[in-house]
Formats: C-alpha cells, structure tokens, sequence
DNA sequence: AGCACGCCGACT
DNA sequence: GTCGGCGTGCTC
C-alpha cells in the first residue's frame, strides 16, 4: 500500500547523541524514503542545532505532529552497509550505547563532520618532456639525477621512492624547479612496489603459517610466540596469502608498536601499499584511507585500536598484534574493545582472525584452551638468540641508592665495561612519587584529586622544582617550606625515572644515559631518534612502560625491573596479569642477538608465586595459576563484568544516581521471578574517589552468563537516561571493564 | 551533549 | 539598572 499522508513515510535517524533513542524525520525536499537509504548520513534540524545523523531504517512516523524534516541526504548511496553496519549494530547493543554515538566512534570526524567521502589517489612522480630530454645534462651520481632515473620507465609513486630513495623529496623539487618532472594523482590501488622476499621460515613458523592456510571461514586463532620468535613473519605470509587471495587484511597493532620499522617492513614485503591509521593522522588522511578501504583499493590496513572500524568489501584476515594489550580498549565515550570487536567482525566476515602474544590475555588463553580458538605456538626465538636468565634479587636490608642495590650497580658497570647496553625499568614518572615534611609529616597532594579521607600524593618532577599530579594534570611549583610547620626539611620520597637518571648519569659519567618516558619523547618519532642516536655504544636506558615492547636493541644485555613490588599487591584483578605479561615483556628486550641476555628483578617479595611461577614456568604457568584464582573468585573469564560509574561535583548525587539505578538493575535482575543471575556490588566509593574536582562512585553487575547480565541491563538502562538523579551526574557503562578504577 | 529559558548576585 | 551564574527541560 502506497503512504498516505495521515501515515507518512519518514526516515528512522541515528544522531549523535547520548539519549537512548531513534529520531524520526520527514525525508529532505523531493526525496521518498526508501530501504535502500539505510547507511546514508542525512543532515537534520535538531533542537537550536543542526546534525549529521545516519539513516538506520523508514516507516511509518511514531510521533504524531512534530515531525521535522531532514535537510539533505549527505551521500548518493550508503556509506555504512552490509558487515560493518551490521556488526556497529551489534556493537551498539553489546555496549548499551546509542547506535549514533556508535556510529558517530567509528567514522572518522571528516565525515562525523557532514563532508562527502574524500577522493582517494596515491601521488606519483613522472617525468616531464623537458625532464626526458634534459635528463642526459644531469649530473651523475646525485640524487636528482638518480631519482630522474628511477622515473626514467614511467611514473613511480611516492611510496615507492622513499622505500628507494633517501631524501627523495628534495631530490623532487630539485627537479619539479627545473621543470624536468610533476606530481600527478594515480588510483591507490594502482600503485604496486615490488615485493622483497624475507627470511625462510623455521618449521616451527611454517607449520603456523600452513595451518593458516588451511582455515577458511572464520577461524580465531591465538598465536603464541615468545618475544624474537618471528610472529611478524607469520602474520606477513598469512597476509600475502591473504592479498594472493585478492582479498583485504587488517593488521591491528598497539599504540606504541606502530613504527616507521614497522610500516617499511610491511611495505617492503608485500608488494602492495601499505596503509597507516594511527592518532598522528592528519583528520584528512584518516578519511582518505578510510575511503580506500570502502573502495577496496587499501589492500592492507595497519592501525591501532580505532582502525578495528575501517570498511573491509573485500576481507580476508584480521591480525591483533599483542593482543593482550590494554590500549585496545578504549576508556571513555564508547568503551569498546578493538580485540574483542575484531573478533565480532571476523566472525561476520567469516574470515579467519589472527591474535597475536607474547603473554596472551587470560580472556584468550582460556578460550584457546577450551578449543573455542586455534592454538599456534612459536617456542624458538628466531637465529640463535637464547632467552634470556632471570635473577631475583632480594633488597632486603639492602642500602639502595635511587632504589638501586649495590650488586644491581656492580652488574650494570660490568655489562657497560663488557660494551652492552643496560635497560633500568621503572613504571614511575617523574623525580619522587612523594613530596614529605620531615618534621611534621605533611605531605604534597593534589587538591583536585584529594578528600578528607583519601589523599593523592603530587609527584616531584623536573629535578625536584615542580609539582606535578599524574591523574588529572595539575601543576604547582614545589614549596620552599612546610606549608604546615614552616619547616625547610621536605624531603622528595621514593624513586621516579628522573631520579634513577640523575644517579646514573653521576655514577656512571662516562656512558650515555637516555631517559625515555612520556616526558621526555612526547613525539612518536622523538623515541626512535633517540634509539639511534645511541645506536649500539654501550650505555643505559632509564624508562618506563614505552620500553615494553617494539624496538630491537641487539645489544641491550642486561635489563633490571626496580619497581615490581609495586605491581605484587595491586588491588585490581587484573593486577597479577599486568605485572606478568610487563616483566615477561620487558625481559623480551634482552639479548636478542647474540650475545645472552640477563634479567634482574629488584624486590622486597623474593618469596612471592607470582615471580617463581614466571621464573620456572614461564608466563604459562603463571596464567595456569592466575586462572584458577579467577574461577575461584568468579572473575573473568568465569564472570561477566559491567561497571556504572558516577562522577559528580557533589558526592551525594554521585551516591543517589548509582543507588536508584542499584534498584532499577535489581527489579530488572528479578523480573520473570526466576533467581537472579546477577550480582550487584556496590554501589562504592571508586578506588580513585576523587579526581580533577569530581568524586566518583561506581556499582559492579556481574553474572555467570553474560547472556543474564545482558538481559539485565537492557531492561534497566533506558530508564536510567530517565532517573532525576541523571541529571545532576556524569555517568557511564563500561561493559567488560578491564580495570575496576 | 548542547542549547534555551529562567531566576538570583556583583558590576560597567 | 544589566551581565552571567548554573538548575531544569528538551531535542523527531
């Protein structure tokens, strides 16, 4: 039946927007609503404002008069459809958020923004007439001369030429003055380097890489492989195989793994384009990718955690380097975890999904065991590296000096004099973690972040002058005197990066000691331009978590963990874990050519299991433990979690939020008057109770049975939108929270 | 989230 | 006398 005006036909819109909830609009001026517009962005009128929303479905209007109509359809034909519509769909149940902020998370902001999906085409160089002729006149041996040459058979493009040739751009506008060559746009996908063959695999990586050849499907599978033992070199011939298929590959990698080195060798290898997505992206790079990617002309796709969104036609593989990472997920607005969302997308893709670790997640270690995922493993570093040997070294009763032992300081002088390099790890920032009165005890806290009860000590920082909090940014300059007693005694307390490289540098003033933390290498590139500076002259490096992973250092022999009695007693269930996968990470880092490497471990716990369990068994033995105290506790992986936080300027409305939303999750956990699967703990004050000004609060939902805990939630939240309490709070759901804080 | 409307304090 | 504080309400 044709629609009539009493039931007019309107479009069904996601805005974005946190309300729980569709919009419906009269379609724009001269257009009729039709199926085949789900997926199309539509700018619409909204309150004072104007939107760009996506048309998620059409019919008949529910609300009654006030219908608005909707400016103008934003794309000819939809921009987000079949899988990736599909699983943001899903995504949007999963998380209880709404679908338009959903949406809104996955596209990048050009087109969040209303612009039309950008042209997508690689830049080439070609010569010019002039250049042909003039070509013979330059002189040979110069880089303009050499890159003339290298255009000599036609186009090459931009790519290509800095795989080929260094400072190839100078060598370009050198020749674009002359008039002896032009950039000219080519079709990304036309652009083809010439693949470069890599190292012949080991058994152990050839029967990784056969078996990958043989799923089809979806197929998550977890590659275990210890640090050097060559889990790059599977992932690139599954992802060869994957192009010779003619179909597209997703590589994720963590925020700090994706390198120039990185890109080079994937470039290198595969011959094809290699396309980044990464937070330094300009906004208009990041949505020209993305169009090449819903184009399928981008072949291969790296990025960190918000490229788990990119449009795949024509997918073939999904790899989640490291997959244990804490950066895939991400902590405010959607709380989505790009691992765990690779794996929905695989599944509707049917294509296999590669998981990559060193210290596999306890979540994924358990689904491999249980058969649920395939289960690779690489035991051998590759060459002749040995692992490294790792010592426990009890400081107990010991003098330390910037926390270090006397033996820690007779080993790192010896690894110098024996010309290696020393790695000192220390997950702290800074000069001291505490500024304290000697006298009277006081002690320097951050007054957004502090209550009555529960104090956040300022770190000292900039070699004892500033005062500095690691949670919310505030910053004051370090008092003269005791703001309580007058006193001049105020000592900085415990032990930061900058200390340890203040006594390194003194004691050992003839090497090099590099810093390198969040402090120091703001820049992604400043890091590698620090590495290289130093290339493989002895000396020492003082860092935190940024020295985890990535980078080779072949003559880093010696690595010492100063800070693991922090990570021994951490309150989160997570704690263990964390603490496992950094040491077995940070171990990685040594000895990965030939020379052996050693590991030391500073720590008042030389008793503790958690470090005998690494030690004599490995991070599996370790995870084979944790495991069983997680069942026992009911956590995950043998719970579901959900946190609701609430964070306010008062804590009375933070408490009355989460109280009236403990009723409404428990008439919702009891409705059908079965026996509630569901747990509510809380609601409490968060580990963290106060922070930049706003006290927080949070209940924890767990079930058994994710499906009862979903049930629960989704009966409960629309009313939350709805509580009066709302109003007054900032509140949020992080379903499947990684940490409880 | 934004944006408007609405009712009470220190300022050109 | 106004500018502006943020409580309350609404967005197809």
């Amino acid at each position: 039946m044709p629609p009539t005006a009493s039931t007019a036909a309107c479009l069904r819109v996601a805005l974005p927007v946190p309300l729980p909830r569709l919009f419906d609009y009269l379609p724009p001026s001269g257009e009729t609503p039709a199926a085949t517009d789900v997926g199309r962005r539509v700018r619409v009128p909204f309150g004072q404002r104007e939107l760009v929303g996506v048309v998620v479905g059409s019919g008949p209007a529910e609300v009654g008069d006030g219908l608005r109509q909707a400016l103008a359809f934003l794309d000819p034909q939809p921009l987000l459809h079949g899988e990736l519509l599909d699983s943001l769909r899903w995504l949007g149940r999963y998380t209880h958020a709404p679908l338009g902020e959903v949406f809104a998370t996955a596209l990048p902001s050009v087109l969040r923004a209303g612009e039309p999906l950008p042209e997508t085409h690689a830049w080439a160089w070609q010569l010019t007439e002039a250049g042909r002729t003039g070509l013979a006149g330059l002189r040979s041996g110069t880089r303009p001369q050499r890159l003339a040459s290298l255009l000599g058979d036609g186009p090459v493009d931009e790519d290509r030429l800095a795989l080929e040739l260094d400072e190839w751009r100078e060598a370009a506008r050198s020749l674009l003055k002359r008039g002896f060559a032009e950039r000219v746009a080519v079709p990304a996908s036309a652009v083809a380097p010439a693949p470069q063959p890599g190292p012949v695999p080991n058994p152990e990586q050839e029967e990784a890489i056969a078996t990958l050849r043989a799923a089809s499907g979806f197929s998550p599978v977890l590659l275990e492989g210890v640090t050097g033992s060559g889990k790059t070199e599977v992932y690139l011939h599954a992802i060869a195989d994957c192009l010779a298929r003619g179909r597209q590959a997703l590589v994720l990698v963590p925020e700090i793994g994706l390198t120039p080195q990185t890109l080079a060798r994937f470039r290198a290898r595969l011959g094809v384009p290699v396309h980044a997505l990464h937070s330094g992206l300009a906004d208009g790079e990041r949505a020209r990718v993305w169009a090449a990617a819903w184009r399928g002309e981008a072949r291969v796709i790296v990025g960190t955690r918000s490229a788990v969104f990119t449009p795949l036609p024509q997918a073939g593989l999904i790899v989640v380097d490291e997959e244990h990472d804490g950066s895939y997920k991400q902590q405010d607005g959607i709380r989505y975890h790009a691992r765990d969302f690779a794996l929905v997308r695989g599944k509707a893709l049917d294509v296999p999904v590669l998981l990559g670790s060193a210290t596999p997640s306890l979540e994924t270690l358990h689904n491999a065991c249980a058969g649920r995922y395939g289960y690779l493993r690489l035991r051998r570093r590759a060459g002749d590296a040995r692992p490294p040997s790792v010592r426990i070294l009890d400081v107990r009763k010991r003098p330390l000096q910037a926390g270090l032992a006397p033996e820690t300081l007779q080993m790192v002088e010896a690894a110098l004099k024996d010309g290696g390099q020393v790695l000192v790890f220390k997950n702290r920032r800074g000069y001291a973690p505490v500024l304290l009165c000697h006298d009277c005890g006081w002690s320097a806290h951050c007054p957004r972040c502090s209550t009555e009860v529960q104090s956040t000590p300022l770190t000292v920082h900039a070699g004892g002058g500033r005062l500095v909090c690691h949670h919310c940014g505030h910053r004051q300059p370090r008092p003269l005197a005791c703001p309580d007693c007058a006193s001049l005694a105020l000592q900085p307390q415990g032990v930061g990066t900058e200390r340890l490289e203040e006594l390194l540098a003194e004691r050992f003033a003839g090497w090099p000691v590099l810093r390198i933390d969040r402090g120091t290498t703001a820049r992604r590139e400043g890091l590698q331009k620090l590495l290289a500076q130093l290339g493989d002259r002895p000396g020492i490096l003082v860092g935190t978590q940024i020295l985890a992973k990535g980078h080779d250092l072949p003559n880093l022999t010696r690595v010492v963990v100063v800070g693991v009695d922090e990570g021994l007693f951490s309150s989160d269930f997570r704690g263990g874990e964390k603490l496992a996968q950094l040491l077995v990470q940070v171990a990685g880092r040594a000895g990965r050519a030939r020379k052996p490497g050693e590991v030391w471990w500073q720590t008042h716990h030389p008793d503790h299991p958690l470090l005998h369990a690494l030690i004599n068994g490995g991070y599996e033995s370790f995870a084979a433990a944790e495991l069983v105290q997680r069942e026992a506790a009911s956590f995950p992986p043998y719970a579901h979690l959900a946190m609701l936080r609430a964070e306010a300027s008062q804590v009375e409305a933070a408490s009355a939020f989460l109280r009236a939303a403990r009723h409404a999750l428990e008439d919702a956990a009891c409705a059908g008057g079965k026996a509630p699967e569901v747990e509510l703990h809380g609601p409490i004050t968060a580990p963290m109770p106060r922070r930049a000004g706003h006290y927080r609060m949070q209940l924890l939902v767990s079930s058994p049975r994710r499906g009862a805990l979903h049930a629960c939630l989704d009966a409960a939240l629309p009313g939350l939108y709805a509580l009066p309490e709302a109003r007054r709070t900032r509140w949020s759901l992080d379903v499947d929270p990684v940490d409880l804080y």
